[in-house]
DNA sequence: ATACTATATGAATGGACAATCATATTTATA
DNA sequence: TATAAATATGATTGTCCATTCATATAGTAT
């Protein structure tokens, strides 16, 4: 595995706001305005986000009306699923970890 | 899936020297200078990942002469491997993403 | 055409953190 | 105990990028 792999991997799912659009989505093709009713992230920022997901072709977008209704992608909506569950799965592990002290990391809870 | 595992998840793993760090230890344990030549990460730099790694409890440490040797944890170790697997599936599907020429991440590899 | 709704875009700001450098600490050996 | 080797720690710096705010564009209906 490269950097590049490594780093396009990571930076595209490790964002928290990104991450939740994709789960939203991986239960149903939603417009803009329903990923925001949906995250309660705000409408520009939403915007902002699908733009990096279409980049990497992590969803398509598809119009109706003056409505914008994005689908995942399949291989994402696999991917989400497992980190998801291995997630869940180690939950009690990460939790207990020194990092989840960090300030910057307690405070965002 | 909470805020905090998630960030916790993906902080620890998202940085790619400890990633490579992680994937050394995964073949066998190692003392520091062990994986300062394994990853060419600069000494200090190794001492301060290994920090991180140990407050995670992503890895153990006991001491042999002066020499301290790391060994990563069994859980960890299956979730790297995983990652290495899944990345190396999707490869083309992720070089070949927009994300992927952006200035911050071409200029790294 | 006008007003309204939905979405996108651009610029600015602030915070997080990896890497680096210098130095401290620990252990071994002469 | 003095020196050398191995590792850790502290402070600093630069960069990346999520968010926010303001505004632009596009589509719809009256």
């Amino acid at each position: 595995m490269e950097k590049l792999e490594f780093k396009v991997f990571f930076y595209a799912l490790g964002d928290y706001s990104r991450f939740m659009i994709l789960s939203s989505l991986a239960k149903r093709d939603m417009s803009v305005g329903e990923i925001v009713s949906a995250t309660s992230i705000e409408q520009s920022n939403v915007s902002h986000h699908m733009h990096c997901l279409l980049n990497c072709g992590f969803v398509n977008v598809r119009k109706n009306g003056n409505k914008r209704i994005y689908k995942i992608n399949g291989k994402v909506k696999n991917t989400v699923e497992k980190i998801t569950e291995h997630i869940d799965a180690y939950r009690k592990d990460i939790i207990s970890c020194g990092i989840a002290n960090r300030r910057y990391i307690s405070k965002v809870i």
